[in-house]
DNA sequence: ACCTTTCTGTTGCAAAAACAACCGAATCGT
DNA sequence: ACGATTCGGTTGTTTTTGCAACAGAAAGGT
């Protein structure tokens, strides 16, 4: 777990704190770390959940098939992003969603209960885990709300312009790279991939965006 | 504001509270107390926030109407409820959605710094009001994914089909009421009226459904 | 009680999306 | 280097949606 510590430090959870502080508080937070191959699953829907995740190694993919296989995708995870953390409140139910590995990574498990319950002594920082907890569950909450703003776009090119000005902004470029190929494009924005493809190679022609594979330039 | 104390301690922000204890928070939080009347904004979409709110009295409605005027309801906020928490962090940026007052209602505003900032002495309840902080914010967080559910169905029906069968089992009964009219909820699941008006007609003559205004019966 | 406004359902038409099938290019594994 | 698989783009057809206009019912105000 050690080796990981500086990437801790990077996270919105430990903004902050320093690296001697993080190895310290490992075990006052009661973390584990577990590896996944790529293709396995973090978490499974209908599962319950105890513990609050962190990625620290690799990407993955929040993500849902239905019974005929339809799959939508509701967001990526990247190193040192939280999740699962919503899950762990008392009566929160089941997990509506899978985790699946896109490449072998690795995850940080917390015990929540002991994030949240300031410890008495020891550390220091405690306080300021938690303040940052409050702002990271903040920030994904916004982010949700975006991706509910770019779902309710009536086209499917209305949708793109929204996903796509959203990412320029937060990369702070025209020159964007998503996690996303077109058929994973397609189920994070509900949408027909081909139809989608049609519409990028639309909006090309129409001199509103260039790209190749999954870089875009806009304009 | 302390006729409103009864109302608090129903909240889950307060779960576990006593009225005494919590009237001795209350400036301890740098509680405010502000009246609105149906119409008026509660929160306007491009400003700033620095308190968390919560409805005391009435109802609300979070929209964002855009240039051409197309409205898009994010969700209904009842009494007891948080809301505005995630705009508070820094770097958050301005607000995306409007709050509106569906009729006369009254709202708290709490300084989350002092919220989320353990005080050293007076308020034993601190910790527990923290806990209940987190908790709300996992729900509101569970809440929006379970919208994205909706919003990524591909058709009007299913979308009709995924809320109101969320709804039945949140109001644990086939009988339920929304909280908005026909317009409201085209608003809400981001489709055209008329077209959701026809689909839940044909939907009672399949025998689906039925519904009277906004009380639904389920099958 | 009357008029006005809002709400809901209905219809026809045009636009867009979903779906299915196909093809060439790139990538992967051995 | 080879075949198999994945990926992205293209096209045509069917289904669904969005839009506009309208009408009766309900609600609200004076």
């Amino acid at each position: 777990m050690k080796k990981f510590v500086p990437v801790l430090k990077k996270t919105k959870l430990f903004a902050g704190v320093g690296e001697d502080e993080i190895a310290a508080m490992l075990s006052c937070l009661g973390a584990r770390l577990r590896k996944y191959k790529k293709g396995e699953y973090v978490l499974q829907q209908g599962g319950y959940l105890a513990d609050m995740l962190v990625l620290a190694e690799g990407s993955l993919h929040i993500q849902r098939d239905d019974y005929w296989g339809n799959r939508s995708i509701l967001g990526h995870i990247g190193i040192g992003e939280i999740f699962g953390e919503a899950y762990v409140a008392p009566g929160s139910g089941v997990l509506l969603n899978d985790v699946v590995a896109l490449e072998d990574s690795s995850v940080f498990f917390f015990d929540v209960k002991r994030v949240i319950t300031t410890c008495s002594s020891a550390c220091r920082f405690h306080t300021a885990v938690v303040q940052n907890l409050f702002f990271a569950i903040s920030e994904k909450n916004r982010g949700l709300v975006q991706k509910l703003d770019f779902m309710s776009r009536r086209t499917t090119r209305e949708k793109l312009i929204a996903y796509l000005s959203a990412e320029a902004k937060k990369q702070n470029s025209p020159y964007i790279t998503i996690p996303f190929n077109r058929q994973q494009l397609a189920d994070y924005l509900s949408v027909d991939r081909s139809a989608m493809s049609n519409e990028l190679c639309k909006m090309r022609d129409d001199g509103l965006l260039e790209f190749e594979k999954n870089r875009f330039k806009l304009r």
